[in-house]
DNA sequence: GCGCCAAACTGGTCCTACCAATCTGGTGGG
DNA sequence: CCCACCAGATTGGTAGGACCAGTTTGGCGC
């Protein structure tokens, strides 16, 4: 991993930084899941900071099945890669760790898997506070774009009350976590303002589709809007823009 | 290697019930979201411990997005159904929170819409390294079948190894938390050691079908497959058996 | 060479002491 | 009477010390 690395965009806290230098740590010692990592108090040492901070973090990281404390033995790495929660690709990606190619296709695929079918169950079971709040994500896109103020919140407020309209929460709770997970990428696509118009017109589409409670005409609108953003994400993939930092992570 | 299942069964550390307590704490007081919890200090003293270990568990809950540190101010409820984590339910299942009535519908509803496309994506894509895993955790099934031993890890192995065939690694940590959520659940679901014999039975199949890259049948499988759990499941919301906490909480 | 025990080390916990920012209440000036 | 302002209490954030109870390790004695 590329080491060091001044503060990228968000200095996260002192505290999430400290979580993100114990990653980097491990990282960089080409740990194994399995492996022990290096003891509280040398971590503290080491990170300079206090054995309590090392602590907390440290348990943020159990929570997230990143790792495995044994008392009166030591931490431990996990395979995370094969069942870490998903949670734990949202810290990283809050810590700036950017996410791998691999990743990236992933997350694109499964969210248009979850996006289309979330699509269609919205559809089925909408109430009129559904589509209240549908309208009013609609309306606060509109009115951010006349404005002139940032989108990218906006076109997630909107995706997310389409989940919320599902009706089931558990399944909002992780395309909430998706947008989080690409918070960042989507704020650099509606960097470029003409994009959010366009999205916006598809919303509006896709509000009708919903109120009418249209599930294929739904589903195909949401399916086209997916697209841009899709080819967008693959496409940068391809080619990093230069002085950005190349999406490579073991 | 069968995936990581490894149920703690206490995992109920005193570390871990210290995150219930303030969990319990919050929901007996009634508060809403954005409310503030009592000051770290107070906590401690009224949990009796250390503001040491209080810290340690609000920073989880802080990782989980449920609740939100503001430094000299307090500590706030976050709206966590809206936007929880889907880590969050897992561990207050850890903690032996059971799941709302409306969750385990939900749960019931998501697992079912992403097995089925997870199968599909697993018949497109497995790999002879896929079907190696699914005939390995097959296998594992039966043994413990033979030797009488609990069945439910390697249900639940056999169904992540299908997740891990999509080749999609964020599918099957999405997957995997879902497992980790139910494990309880299905844990008393295979206690009557008939169903494991039927289980089994279709996941031989399935195994068929993914090999042979039939997808339509796969699926077909596996909806008759999970017809089983959820029409228990759904029962069991029905009439809970005497002696067990409802599914109800807050 | 083997077995055993003590010392070192580990995570788990509590405590005290600060810091800096916030919030509060009261007081003094207008 | 009202408002601006300031001091003190409160809050989260952090460092560091001190134990405890197990684990691990290394060396000593047999």
């Amino acid at each position: 991993m590329p080491v060091a690395e001044a503060a990228p965009v968000v200095a996260a806290d002192e505290r999430a930084a400290l979580i993100g230098a114990i990653l980097r740590l491990a990282a960089e010692a080409r740990l194994q899941p399995g492996a022990r990592l290096p003891a509280e108090r040398e971590l503290a040492e080491r990170l300079g900071a206090g054995r309590n901070a090392v602590r907390e973090a440290i348990a943020v990281l159990e929570a997230l099945r990143l790792v495995e404390r044994r008392p009166n033995s030591g931490i431990y790495l996990r395979a995370a890669e094969r069942v870490g929660s998903l949670d734990a690709l949202v810290l990283q990606a809050d810590l700036g760790v950017p996410l791998t190619r691999a990743e990236v296709d992933e997350l694109v695929e499964l969210r248009r898997m979850m996006e289309l079918q979330g699509t269609a169950l919205a559809c089925q079971r909408r109430t009129p506070a559904d589509l209240t709040r549908l309208a009013a994500a609609l309306a606060e896109g509109s009115g951010a774009i006349d404005q002139g103020e940032a989108y990218a919140a906006h076109d997630a407020a909107f995706h997310l009350a389409v989940a919320e309209a599902t009706g089931n929460r558990i399944f909002l709770r992780v395309v909430n976590s998706f947008y989080l997970l690409s918070r960042e990428r989507r704020r650099r696509y509606f960097a470029d303002g003409s994009r959010a118009a366009g999205s916006q017109a598809q919303h509006a589409e896709m509000l009708d589709a919903i109120r009418d409670q249209d599930a294929p005409r739904a589903a195909e609108i949401m399916s086209r809007h997916l697209q841009g953003v899709e080819s967008y994400w693959l496409e940068l993939l391809r080619r990093p823009k230069r002085g950005e930092r190349k999406d490579t992570e073991a």
